[in-house]
DNA sequence: GAACACACGTGAAACGTTTCAGAAGGTGAC
DNA sequence: GTCACCTTCTGAAACGTTTCACGTGTGTTC
């Protein structure tokens, strides 16, 4: 590709000329104008703004002129000036591939998707990938997201890495023997994640603090006077899900309060499993029937005031029920839900900075963070709140 | 960088087993491992293969290691055959950069976020995310997520463009004056839009028909036996909110069933301003008291829907409910709700095929596209279906 | 006035790929 | 035996950037 420099010398106007006739950004009269365009026509030129051409047009190499525009070296003020005039006056903007090549860093984040079911409680994780997305750019880097097929996501990941065209990647939706953890571990690929896996595992990693979560709702409805509370779980097994359940645990230990087998339930995490968990709460003696209902999630929570509702129980008045997520849901259903929001704001930018530590081979000061949820209550807890 | 040839003759080694001893990808001899790590490491060399490696192991030059791999110059069958074998040997994979600075194409897609506000219906939105990546994967691109502001977007899809990080864009949630469809129609950047903007802009986009949806939801509840239908619609002016209230009069008009002026009410996109509306309707004189409300959105219909179970008045079987979109949500609520379903993967692959058509400049067959939603009955029009 | 240090710039190489233009060698026709 | 023409391969350039190693010119010091 011929350079701006010869198509003014074939037209036998100055540079900047040049570029203005062939942008539009500044009026050329016709005569000199027609002479470029003829110019650029017979060089095949399209217009493409490079380093050269502004080192052509403020008389520099283009060695000084990538020192002045990324200060990488002293410039003399006068030169510097100049470079800066050249460049704002063709509008410069500096090629990112050129620059990744040479440095051999692509500034990408891979971000992968597994496909989201249907109902599946996915709805948090789009307002994650917009703030990490935010969180990334601060740092000058960007997000590339793929699709990975959920049986082997380890072939995706590898591919990126090994064509060069992501740097690292952050991970959502982890699990407890998670393959990609594993892979990117044993690959040594700078990773950070958004969910726990396992303990012997030491990686990079952000997390709700669902133990605390959980002790937050708990105390909240001691306070309220509620003394026979019952909690649904998922099954055992998870890390996070007992982490969750451990909060109930400890809540109800530091307000010295009985805590009764029965009213730990564990159910799947979908609204019918947990609808017939609240029945069967419900069914207990009623020196024993709890008087709240506590979910591990909103999803769930939903199932029990479904359940309650359709046996004339009076959620809120007769029974408390709390979620968790802080789903946007939550707020819709009757009466709304209590619940714990996470902060998705600050658990992106915190996997984010995680993420540029091990980019940047700075070992971080702290390579595993728990965030607390913050407690939103709502009417279903609450009788005070209740609608009129 | 040194090649893993200079490794290999400094260690005197074979370049395969140079490679395999430094990969780990089979044995090698402890004296010869140990040879080739020294000379890896006074040469300052890390494991990167590159095509020149692939081409020293094969014995012929990289153009021939490029036209072999590629199939994009005649080979003759033996030295294809030894190159694929030394690339597979070497586990070769080729830097994207270097192609694409090369080609100047990255085969990357941009695709902006802006903030979903909390509770605002976009769940569905990380639906089509997926599938887009999917689709635009099949393609061999990739995509770039990147967050903009809702005030000046322009900029962030200027600046990528600008910097060659992406070869075009694909938009969502696009509205009637949007300025993002406005600069790249301008800058003539390629792109792909999911949604309409206004009718003067010629564009490739793929947008639901609203108006069949709403149609075919009048239609099912024409055919229940209903003949006093009202629609809760958008505020008029937006081009999918009118397409949707035309379904509307569309149906009646087919099945000759007069319409009341009352029986069209307008509302913001809100839980609480349809439940308004719904009030207004209920308060009509009996003989003109409709006895199915249709809304354009799932979370409308949910507002109408409490504020129904509120009077005490039963969804389904004294007044049927509908929405559009079927959220996640619209499973949930209590009765279950008829909806509109978008076919999201559809969309997405048929967006994403537009894309492509721009990028490569083939002019599409059709560069604007409608998809019928699908109809999805549940307990909310259809009493049959109520739990029992 | 020679020797040196320093400030400022520059030419050229490098990153990894594709591709152009042409070299080498073989084959067939006359 | 010469020529032309394939087929198969290669050297080198190109993409746009950064950066290394080295000029050049000026001023300072003795």
């Amino acid at each position: 590709m011929a350079t701006l420099k010869q198509v003014a010398a074939l037209a036998d106007v100055p540079i900047l000329t040049a570029y203005q006739a062939l942008s539009g950004s500044a009026a050329v009269p016709q005569a000199q104008r027609q002479s470029v365009l003829a110019a650029a026509e017979q060089l095949g030129y399209t217009l493409h703004v490079t380093i050269k051409d502004v080192a052509a047009l403020a008389g520099v190499s283009i060695a000084t002129v990538s020192y002045a525009l990324n200060n990488s070296a002293p410039v003399s003020a006068a030169t510097r000036q100049r470079v800066l005039e050249a460049a704002a006056a063709l509008n410069y903007r500096p090629n990112v591939n050129g620059r990744t090549l040479q440095a051999n860093k692509t500034r990408l984040v891979g971000y992968g998707w597994h496909d989201v079911k249907r109902g599946s409680s996915a709805s948090f994780l789009d307002r994650f990938t917009y703030w990490m997305a935010q969180a990334v750019e601060s740092y000058g880097y960007h997000v590339l997201t793929f699709a990975h097929s959920e049986e082997s996501p380890t072939d995706a990941y590898r591919e990126l890495i090994q064509t060069n065209r992501v740097d690292g990647f952050i991970l959502a939706h982890t699990n407890r023997n998670d393959v990609r953890i594993r892979y990117l571990m044993e690959a040594r690929v700078p990773f950070a994640a958004f969910g726990r896996a396992n303990d012997r595992w030491d990686f990079p990693y952000v997390d709700v603090d669902g133990r605390r979560g959980v002790e937050l709702v708990t105390e909240h409805l001691i306070e309220l006077g509620h003394t026979r509370i019952a909690l649904i779980g998922w099954p055992e097994g998870s890390l996070s899900g007992d982490a969750r359940v451990q909060g109930y645990f400890d809540a109800l230990d530091a307000a010295a309060l009985p805590v009764h087998s029965a009213w730990v339930r564990r159910a799947e995490n979908s609204s019918a499993a947990a609808a017939a968990a609240a029945a069967e709460l419900m069914a207990l003696p009623s020196a024993l029937r709890p008087t709240a209902i506590a979910c591990v999630s909103d999803l769930m929570a939903i199932g029990v005031m479904n359940y309650l509702n359709s046996r004339g129980i009076r959620v809120g008045y007769d029974v408390a029920v709390s979620g968790f997520d802080d789903e946007p849901i939550a707020e819709l259903v009757h009466p709304p839900l209590t619940t714990l929001r996470q902060p998705v704001d600050d658990l992106a930018a915190q996997v984010v900075a995680l993420l540029m530590a091990e980019l940047e081979r700075i070992p971080a000061p702290q390579r595993q963070i728990l965030v607390a949820p913050q407690l939103i209550v709502r009417a279903s807890t609450d009788p005070k709140r209740q609608l009129p």
